[in-house]
DNA sequence: CGACCATTTGATATGGATCAAGCGATGTGG
DNA sequence: CCACATCGCTTGATCCATATCAAATGGTCG
């Protein structure tokens, strides 16, 4: 169990790219009030958002593209703690500090919010207080619901993971997965070859079909259900 | 990786206890406010005191003892996701149902507070909403630490546990554990045996000395420390 | 077309699970 | 107050799922 996963790009922020003004259209607007007192800004695959330990000034949230939130062990092991679609907030872990690194995956447009701007607005309008509890205790439980992969065997983790994806991106029957093999390892705390096997092993089974490598095609939805556990 | 744990006990809510208005004095007031709205009910070693699926109409707060919260999957492996102590307030988890269980491990008096009475005190004032939403947002983050015991060997899950433990209860250098082997093996994703064996190593490698079965003697912090990762 | 990188596939190793006794503390009844 | 039963825990032997090590393959992009 000593090695995991190498840190694997210690891309930077890009510093040509200032947050701009722009009025953010359409684009999954859950949180009304929230988009419109932030900048949109573009980060390029692989791009940080943000490091770990670093001052937690702003709250984000995804206009296109994937980002991961992860943390890294000292010998390198890495440990994703969630993958953000279009629509997610993230960045509201808590507290002064971000406890986890944000990396863009692919290319994102980013509505980045200043921390304080909504501190103030919650303070007056509690019903901007409640959206955020509402926003957290959301996060807290996918988080807690995550952490049963602990007790699941490969086939469940593998299995889980496809069911969240196809709940998340409600494409009727195919998965399109923006991240990596080592992304999804990373995610559900095993090793690529496990991962790039148990798919094989499901593929097998009739339960799914990589058709891309990063197009899964579920074919059993029930049967995929019942391995989850 | 098929059985983990059956489930143990089955035992329900004591219906002779019911609900008194008591006023709670001292006993950590961490977060002022919130006792005096509710009733202190005591709960016997291993009660439930909810679960999953549950409405969720009540908060909680320990004031002596201490408390698991779980799920149990279909075939009986169980996943523990905290413990509470004296002091904590959980159940908040959202939403309308207990994503989790509760049972008191020992002998517990816990304060149970309608979330409605919560609720309606945080739409008037913003304080107590900022209060549940930072209470939320620190139980997230507990989580989210938590969850990287999935890259973690059995020895630095057992370390960091141990570590855990010990900032909790601040009793500088012994560790007195309210929970047994199989609690603490559900709560790290391994068995009781590999939790016994582990003890066993690191009270060889000098870092700790068991001395009763549950009372655990920090020999060599940043031994322990170092094993963690 | 060629090089590179992500992924798959294969062979082997191993940490922790499982199966199976032992053991010691706690409690119970005689 | 002591023999005995019980329960929680430890210890030992073996097994297995997944990691690790090592190539082969194939897709992508210049």
């Amino acid at each position: 169990m000593l090695t995991q996963t190498a840190i694997r790009n210690v891309s930077q922020r890009d510093p040509a790219t200032q947050p701009r003004r722009v009025p953010v259209p359409g684009a999954a607007m859950q949180t009304g009030t929230i988009e419109l007192m932030g900048a949109c800004m573009p980060f390029a695959a692989n791009a940080e958002i943000y490091g770990e330990n670093e001052p937690a000034d702003y709250l984000y949230k995804v206009v296109s593209g994937t980002v991961r939130t992860y943390k890294v062990l000292v010998d390198g092991r890495r440990q994703i703690g969630a993958f953000h679609l279009p629509g997610d907030i993230f960045g509201f872990e808590t507290g002064d500090e971000h406890a986890f690194s944000a990396e863009a995956i692919t290319d994102c447009k980013i509505i980045v919010i200043k921390r304080r701007t909504v501190m103030a607005l919650a303070a007056r309008d509690n019903d901007v207080a409640r959206q955020m509890w509402e926003l957290t205790a959301r996060e807290l439980r996918r988080v807690q619901e995550h952490s049963l992969v602990l007790i699941k065997s490969a086939e469940e983790r593998v299995a889980g993971f496809l069911l969240e994806m196809a709940d998340r991106v409600p494409s009727s029957g195919v998965v399109e997965l923006p991240m990596s093999r080592q992304d999804i390892a990373d995610y559900l705390g095993l090793t690529i070859e496990t991962v790039s096997r148990t798919l094989k092993h499901l593929e097998n089974a009739a339960a799914i079909e990589v058709s891309k490598r990063r197009r899964i095609l579920l074919r059993n939805r029930s049967a995929l259900r019942r391995l989850n556990a």
